[in-house]
RNA sequence: GGACGGUUAGCUCAGUUGGUUAGAGCGCUACAUUGACAUUGUAGAGGUCAUAGGUUCGAACCCUAUACCGUCCACCA
């Protein structure tokens, strides 16, 4: 043995060891244990958020799968629709070529191409982590058992009631060219001009002047006693493009102390506006659209035709200074603006027909799931959060306007508008006859699903699509581990739709990791040049080091701080193990009884005890810490210099170094495989398959 | 505006659900080296557990308030 521990020189062949002796693969006997895992994009190389993750779930499945039960680690890969898109068309870009060059099915085919040659980068890199997944059966969401489940349950949430289409204002990016669900919206705080503008006989404060010509209406609080005189009346304005006449209504949405008590109303491009129309429907005209998907004002603008959104208001307010319809500017004037969460672009809200889920009826069935703790949430706080978002959602609009994913199995009779009650048939191929308006012509959606759609459906389609008995056997799953910034995004849904589908919950525990932060706390990227690549790591320290950084001490649902300081420290554990090993494996045992050896055994027994209880209680941070102190400090330390000495026997020393190679196990597999190889032979050949120290 | 966290050693963090002198890693100081390991060992310095009250025989842990930090949500034009 060397001196020193090489994990370059073992990593490798160990983890090809595993995979060839059927480890990773459920067995038939023992009660399952299923992990499915959060499907990592295709194309995308691994950081150190993946890294997490891997370690965490391939420690709890080790540790089941020691325990003797049918564990499975279900993986996959995700198309990533909108993700995926952005960086092909950022490519596109670098070649001078747009996504607007190229018909749907060629784009299609292309991304298609695109990823089918990189999807192996993410697969690689998991298992050079470690992580002991059933490869066999990887699910993509793309795969075509996939799609056809996914188009199932959208026909059958249709024929549910659960899906409608509705026109509405959607958060559309204009340069992504899609809508997005609230859920993707980040709002950031923005200093904008507060314009006060002569609006017939009233002053009215906005920051969309440019807006002015989609205006249906003027609200005023109904209980604003300087314009109750005017509630009801039909106002005429002097504006930009002519006179007009607009109507006056009320409504509790206006504040009376925030700038003039008046606020002009466009529905269709504001939503509190649009949820105004929505309440005066009788009163005053719907949405009046002056700015196009392409982000520039419309022939209803007038002369202002053709201007994108930031020009239009410069022009407007110039226009509007000089005719001295400008009463003051409030330069001071801070509010929270939607944008874009892939390119930061400010978002528009536009009037689009959509297909919305109705969420409602779904988030009581999961309330109830939760307060009969049928799942536990681990992680700080995060059960409260989940809550709250359950009692706030709504509905969720799944309608993409991007090529890559699923396409909606939906034809529209006729042609495609949007107008919301267009007559429409749900099915996977072009119908024959409308059964409804009897239409025999059809024009095919080409709106795609949200990702998180076919996402939301993961633990059920995983299982479903995979070998025969999988569902029977292995849903609901025992555990559902990510991070918590995506338990609305992802881990809510996937709540609401196991749940839809299954009448089950999907997973009985969540953990939520938390994010991974550098060595001062920071939020590590690519940007600030503090972030850390997973690979850089193993070739320099090994998977276990980074493996052991990335939990030690970590508590659920917190970020941690991991710098290359904290892993050198866990490499050196590394090395620890492998010289104990090397030391107690250099002399043959006797089998002597010595002076100390019980109470070497009964406390060796109480760290195996508290181990599995920490493990059991899903404390891995807590349990690696256990383990480290004990193997090195106790183990290391005290008793190998004890047995020196001649107080503790040889074979008492061995049997130790075994309980703890499996102690140490789940968290280090590779150094401590590779050491079990080394001692002298046993009945389990291997440790990944061997059984867990009895408590 | 609301919700949820945090505040423990120089730094990064644990603290197993109230119970003896509060722990780890890194860093620091002194010493140790031909027999497992310098990717090491031994010894040590360093904390009135944010602040102020309260409950208790007993509080880092429970309660109340305050301060600061962080995250998320939110339709005030």
């Amino acid at each position: 043995m060397d001196k020193t521990y090489r994990a370059e020189k073992f990593e490798d062949g160990i983890y090809q060891a595993w995979e060839k002796s059927g480890a990773f693969q459920p067995g038939n006997q023992g009660k399952p244990y299923t992990i499915i895992m959060p499907p990592p994009n295709a194309n995308d190389p691994l950081h150190l958020g993946h890294a997490m993750f891997v370690t965490v779930e391939d420690i709890f499945i080790r540790y089941q799968r020691m325990r003797g039960r049918a564990a499975l680690w279900l993986p996959g890969t995700d198309h990533a629709g909108i993700e995926t898109q952005f960086v092909f068309e950022k490519k596109l870009a670098k070649e001078g070529q747009s996504r607007f060059d190229f018909d749907r099915q060629t784009l299609y085919q292309m991304i298609w191409d695109y990823v089918a040659k990189n999807s192996g980068v993410a697969i690689t890199q998991m298992k050079k982590l470690g992580a002991s997944a059933d490869w066999t059966r990887l699910k993509f969401t793309l795969d075509k058992d996939v799609v056809k489940f996914v188009l199932n349950t959208f026909k059958q949430l249709h024929d549910d009631g659960l899906v409608y289409r509705d026109l509405k204002l959607v958060n559309y990016c204009t340069r992504c060219g899609t809508a997005f669900s609230n859920l993707e919206i980040n709002h950031v705080d923005r200093n904008e001009p507060l314009y006060y503008l002569k609006y017939g006989p009233f002053t009215l404060a906005t920051v969309r002047p440019e807006t002015k010509f989609g205006d249906t209406a003027v609200a005023v609080n109904p209980k604003d006693k300087r314009y109750k005189k005017w509630v009801g009346q039909e106002i005429e304005v002097k504006g930009l493009v002519g006179k007009f006449k607009i109507k006056v209504i009320a409504d509790n949405y206006v504040d009376p102390q925030f700038g003039t008590g008046v606020v002009k109303i466009t529905p269709a491009h504001d939503h509190n506006d649009y949820q105004v129309w929505q309440r005066h429907k009788q009163e005053m005209p719907g949405p009046n659209q002056v700015i196009d998907f392409d982000g520039r004002l419309n022939a209803k603008a007038g002369k202002y035709q053709g201007l994108k959104v930031m020009a239009a208001r410069e022009k407007v307010v110039e226009d509007l200074k000089k005719q001295g319809l400008l009463v003051k500017v409030d330069t001071a004037y801070n509010h929270a603006v939607g944008t874009c969460y892939r390119c930061g672009r400010t978002i528009e809200p536009l009037p689009l027909a959509q297909f919305f889920i109705k969420v409602k009826p779904l988030t009581k069935k999961v309330l109830s799931a939760l307060n009969q703790s049928q799942v536990t949430i681990y992680g700080a706080g995060h059960d409260k959060i989940l809550k709250h978002w359950l009692n706030i959602l709504d509905d969720w609009n799944i309608s993409r306007q991007i090529v890559w994913g699923i396409t909606i199995p939906v034809w529209y009779c006729h042609h495609k508008t949007n107008d919301p009650d267009q007559c429409f048939v749900v099915s996977k191929t072009k119908p024959i006859k409308c059964p409804t308006c009897g239409a025999t012509e059809f024009e095919a959606e080409t709106d795609t699903f949200d990702t998180w759609f076919s996402s939301s459906q993961w633990p059920v389609v995983t299982l479903k699509t995979n070998q025969k008995d999988d569902f029977q056997r292995f849903y609901p799953t025992a555990l559902m581990e990510t991070g918590y910034d995506i338990l609305p995004i992802w881990v809510m849904r996937m709540l609401i739709m196991g749940m839809y589908l299954t009448n089950q919950v999907p997973f009985k525990q969540v953990y939520l990791h938390g994010l991974v932060r550098d060595q001062k706390g920071q939020k590590m990227s690519k940007s600030k040049g503090n972030a850390l690549n997973p690979l850089d790591v193993v070739e320099k320290y090994g998977a276990d080091a980074l493996r052991l950084a990335l939990v030690m001490s970590t508590t659920a649902g917190r970020d941690n701080s991991v710098g290359e300081d904290k892993i050198r420290g866990m490499r050196n554990l590394t090395n620890k193990i492998w010289n104990a090993a090397r030391y107690i494996t250099m002399e043959e045992s006797r089998f002597a009884k010595a002076s100390r050896d019980d109470e070497f055994i009964k406390h060796l027994h109480k760290v195996v005890e508290q181990v599995t209880k920490q493990l059991d209680d899903l404390k891995p941070g807590l349990a690696a810490e256990t383990v480290y102190n004990q193997f090195w400090h106790w183990f290391c330390d005290e008793q190998i210099e004890a047995a020196k000495a001649g107080k503790i026997s040889r074979a008492a020393l061995l049997d130790g170094l075994r309980v703890f190679l499996k102690l140490l196990h789940p968290f280090v597999p590779f150094v401590t495989e590779a050491v079990w190889q080394q001692l002298p032979k046993a009945k389990e050949k291997l440790l990944i398959s061997s059984q867990w120290p009895n408590t």
